[in-house]
DNA sequence: TGTAATATTTACCAGACGGTAAAAAAATGC
DNA sequence: GCATTTTTTTACCGTCTGGTAAATATTACA
């Protein structure tokens, strides 16, 4: 076989494990930084301490590195959507909400990053996903939308609603460059999601009327 | 001479004018699709109705390219934000500034997202620019303090508030395919940038409190 | 209309890229 | 310790890419 995770439900040793995941993970790191095009399956090698030869008998391609990543990606990312609660307090659900997106921002800057390559070149990759995605987004639209009918929460456009949370989150994984120049040294410790927590919460809630 | 651009100040031909435009609109079209590393000249110069040669005759390389796009870019980028008046209303300016940004993303996508691409692969070729950046964030900042400290706004972090609104404004431009395939082809027509701006208008005055 | 300057084409090149074949080396199981 | 499987290395290949040299065609202007 020319390749162990062509494979179908043979168990992999132990080398394979550890390889395939330090492979993973360097790519991972390589993709977020410069998109797929944008990086050389040499680059994902080096960066793994291994020869490329070596490298394409563990994934059979760089499209195949990249389908995997995206793949695992997904369902971690739309995880805080699924669990907001229809029957919580609507405020605090959508603050949850806010925070938990935030947190994964804070703590998965690269996948946030593959991502935000991705659509940003026109989602080549990503059609299957949009559309599960578009599900998920019209059910919890449902769900806000009941809220507003129930005067839990000020009459607004759900979809909006939920743009804005993406934006405003993802913008602290995606932009950190620029919010590290912007801010300065001072400012950019890992406090800076303190900070926007902070105000993301004030923001939504109340609004910047004093 | 090798290079019609390199000439100093000696006045340029039409054709030139009309080839440079031509150049740098395809340049910013592939360039703001694919990333740099991920386009190529040849797809610039087909887009030019031009061959490769003949279009490295206009620009000396990829790299100049991109970087006279990126200095026209940020100039434009910046003018919403340099145009905050320190003696408005503050509220009616915060809310100015936003949908002067919305109106960029509508009417500037393309330049939106190459800014993007830049950003989100480490912006090698901004740093001068992101200097540029901070000083008038700083400047802006210490208004918006200002009118806080006067009880015109609610108390908040002002760089967070100006990364927030660039952040939900820039969303509708990099992060269109996913818009569009969020709201479905009904929503997705010129009006959900009037939607987007009346829930931002109601989120960023009132918030999202009953 | 002739001529100098500008513009375009043709034919390339050297290096990087994704990927393969096959042999050598290392690990595994008996 | 030996045979089999797994892993790694070496040596490639065809294609694409950014860029160049030089010849040709076109334009502008006196």
């Amino acid at each position: 076989m020319s390749n162990p995770r062509s494979a179908k439900t043979k168990k992999r040793t132990r080398i394979q494990q550890e390889n395939e995941l330090k492979i993973l993970n360097s790519a991972l790191e390589v993709f977020s930084q410069h998109g797929f095009r944008g990086s050389t399956v040499d680059q994902i090698a080096e960066m793994s301490d291994m020869s490329k030869p070596n490298l394409l008998y563990y994934f059979n391609s760089k499209e195949a590195i990249i389908r995997i990543l995206i793949d695992q990606l997904l369902d971690k990312w739309l995880d805080p959507l699924r669990k907001i609660n229809p029957d919580g307090e609507p405020l605090s659900e959508i603050q949850s909400y806010m925070r938990r997106k935030l947190e994964m921002s804070r703590d998965f800057p690269r996948e946030s990053r593959l991502f935000a390559n991705e659509i940003l070149q026109g989602a080549p990759r990503v059609q299957d996903e949009l559309r599960d995605l578009k599900k998920l987004v019209d059910e919890k639209a449902q769900v806000i939308t009941s809220w507003i009918r129930a005067g839990k929460l000020a009459k607004c456009d759900p979809y909006h609603l939920i743009f804005s949370i993406w934006a405003t989150t993802q913008h602290y994984a995606d932009f950190d460059v620029q919010v590290k120049a912007v801010l300065g040294p001072k400012l950019s410790g890992p406090g800076r999601f303190e900070d926007a927590a902070r105000f993301l919460d004030h923001l939504y809630i109340n609004g910047l009327k004093p």
